[in-house]
DNA sequence: CCTGATTGGTAACATCTGTTACCAACGGCC
DNA sequence: GGCCGTTGGTAACAGATGTTACCAATCAGG
């Protein structure tokens, strides 16, 4: 078990990876939000943004299942964004479920804070060499499905070795 | 500018990194906190506890300093631990502060997340080769840097940049 | 078709988190 | 010592997030 110099036991955060993830995830998504709130964005909205403008009708369901929102958060998200009239809710076939789409208002946002999100993205990723960015993409590539993985089997999947 | 097969612009969620980090950070504080919660703890706890768990005697305002919580946060999680008996005030020099110590109880449940912490770790780490494990953590340490440079820079400290 | 189970979404409540304002103790300065 | 700015901490409100329960549309089975 790791020990300090004073001999102590247990755990020392600053060198703790889930936490310093945490909180490295964190201070990224609150450096941006300063980005997003000049468009009087929050992060969920922007998700939504996000997801509905990669496909021409989107439900929220797909939003669900594309992002670690719950059902709420998206409903949420949703209607907000349609009263600042980023977003259009059309019937579609399904009556339960509305499908979402982007009003040019919408776009002209998501393009906006897009742009300014992939600037911060390579401002940051500038911190690293190429080599250092492929390595720190790869190894995060893997954490995420490792994490899937144990996700999927204390869920009583006991499939997810798979 | 990055475009997706059918020539849509702006930005897809799935390989964005500010995204990505912050989505896998959640997920492992998420699967921590199932460790946490056994022992009734909360994160800002656990944070608490972990600095607090780091010396003879700390005070709030250290434990501001060392995590990324305001000292609200900080301020709630130390009440809430000294109600549960884990932690201890007692009266310093300075009498607008106390000292914190873990009490036996608290040194006990810390300990016993601490090693579930620790385990969960290697466990996630065990996904990662020995290179991609120091490469990893060593990007990570200058996304930190980078990030904390920018946000000094940020706050009117035009000296960020040494 | 009916019936029951499932699915997409929302309402209403509880809880957590962030913000502002505030108080009491300290430190520097005259 | 007595004042003023600063610092450690908390109270009280507002807003965001999570939870539970629920409704309405659909689907599966007979």
């Amino acid at each position: 078990m790791r020990r300090d110099e004073a001999g102590r036991r247990g755990l020392d955060l600053s060198v703790f990876t889930p936490y310093r993830v945490a909180v490295l995830g964190r201070a990224m998504s609150e450096r941006l939000g300063e980005a997003y709130s000049n468009e009087d964005l929050t992060i969920p909205e922007w998700r939504v943004l996000a997801v509905v403008s990669q496909a021409d009708a989107v439900a929220a369901r797909d939003v669900v299942k594309r992002t670690p929102m719950d059902k709420m958060a998206v409903s949420r998200a949703v209607a907000s964004l349609e009263a600042k009239g980023l977003v259009q809710r059309s019937p579609a076939p399904d009556r339960r479920m509305a499908a979402l789409r982007l009003t040019p208002k919408g776009a002209g946002v998501f393009e906006r804070v897009s742009a300014i999100a992939l600037a911060y993205e390579a401002a940051l990723l500038a911190a690293l060499s190429a080599d250092e960015r492929r390595a720190f993409l790869e190894a995060l590539s893997k954490l995420e499905a490792a994490i899937e993985n144990a996700a999927a089997a204390a869920e009583g999947d006991p499939r997810a070795a798979e």
